[in-house]
DNA sequence: AGGGCATTCGATCGACCGATCGACGGACGG
DNA sequence: CCGTCCGTCGATCGGTCGATCGAATGCCCT
């Protein structure tokens, strides 16, 4: 029932973690149906009950990547009204998401092009779905002068780009926690955003330090 | 001599040209050596008089993607004291070559696991020496007081990535002209970097405008 | 105790993988 | 006019690929 690698993990879910595991590390075509069977412990045969074929094993870590980052993105979106904090928590969710589940991070970012056309399709339509969350809140921001970017779908691409990058270095035992991993990517993102420093919160905090740039 | 393809070209060079699409396109595993044959447009036999094996084909495309940034970016370091300038050219440099060169770039970034141990150590030593380049300019940016970020060690990741996903978007045929695009991705790197506003420039130029604008 | 079913295994399939080889050919220098 | 040699080719190597199958096994429910 956990869902995170359970020292008990029944048959189905060591299988699920092996080849997201060796997808991650070598990648799709680098990775051998042999070699999944031999990380999950049991015999090749034994394997073809519980993936269907090869594609259909990235096919479903593919979804659940991206089912992981589209849900919760598209209820930020609707319970979030403010751009300003509707990107915060975007980036506090990508961040998060490419930390905790790193693997699944990379392979869903890194995979589609290992996918047949057809599904290959329907996950781009995914990935775009949940960009174009963030790009109409870049764009509602910078449309209110909330944001103050150069282009609205550079800004997107860069935003998104640098925030998925965690995924390749991100460490549980690092020297940062993921709470200020999380924090200074909120931070650096608004930046890029032209935020203005002063104020998101309506509720003046005077701990507030002067954040960036001090100005004279 | 011309380095961009002519229509022309020598067999090498179009064995190489095809190895780079093919490559970027599928990924090094998901190549196999007699797409790139056909590719290049003659047969498996003829390939091996150009490669020595699939991967030293690839260990030379790897080289010539990490040298087309590292040495360049060392004559940036080596010609500009000022860090903010140094971050400018440094941002440039990395986006124009990730555009120009995207495919060469995408190869670079993407493959380096798919080299075996000794050579990949030599390409993750390269890769290392230009992250330090950025990773010491962010550094002496934020000691001299003009940058402010959360973390230089993540300040570089989040440059470095959002700066190379140029490569995977880019099309020459694109809505922005390279130029525009390199202007607005240092202009978002300064702004992530957090910048003050003004003044770069020693000789005041009048005509500066307002950085992040409001347009009419 | 026994029936039924999910799970595992070893053997095996044809296709494709990266790599090698000897033969052929034609352009060029003597 | 002939020999040399670089580039090209088709054939072929052993190995690994993804995938399938029937038989054996273990376990649960009745």
């Amino acid at each position: 029932m956990a869902t995170h690698d359970p020292a008990g993990a029944s048959t189905a879910e060591r299988v699920e973690q092996a080849a997201l595991r060796l997808f991650a590390l070598r990648g799709f075509e680098g990775t051998g149906i042999r070699s999944i069977a031999d990380e999950a412990g049991i015999t090749l045969g034994s394997l073809y009950h519980y993936i269907g074929t090869k594609e259909d094993l990235l096919d479903r870590l593919m979804q659940k990547s991206m089912r992981g980052l589209l849900d919760p993105g598209r209820e930020i979106v609707e319970a979030t009204d403010n751009p300003r904090e509707r990107i915060v928590k975007l980036v506090e969710l990508h961040v998060r998401r490419h930390a905790e589940d790193n693997l699944l991070s990379i392979v869903g970012d890194a995979e589609i092009r290992s996918l047949t056309p057809a599904r290959r399709r329907k996950a781009v339509a995914l990935r775009d779905s949940y960009e174009t969350l963030w790009e109409e809140t870049i764009s509602e921001g910078s449309r209110q002068g909330d944001f103050h970017v150069p282009d609205v779908k550079l800004a997107t691409f860069a935003l998104l780009e640098m925030c998925s990058g965690v995924a390749y270095w991100y460490s549980p035992n690092g020297r940062l926690s993921l709470d200020a991993i999380a924090k200074a990517f909120v931070e650096m993102a608004l930046s890029l955003l032209g935020v203005d420093p002063v104020g998101t919160a309506p509720d003046a905090r005077p701990e507030r330090r002067p954040r960036h740039r001090a100005r004279p």
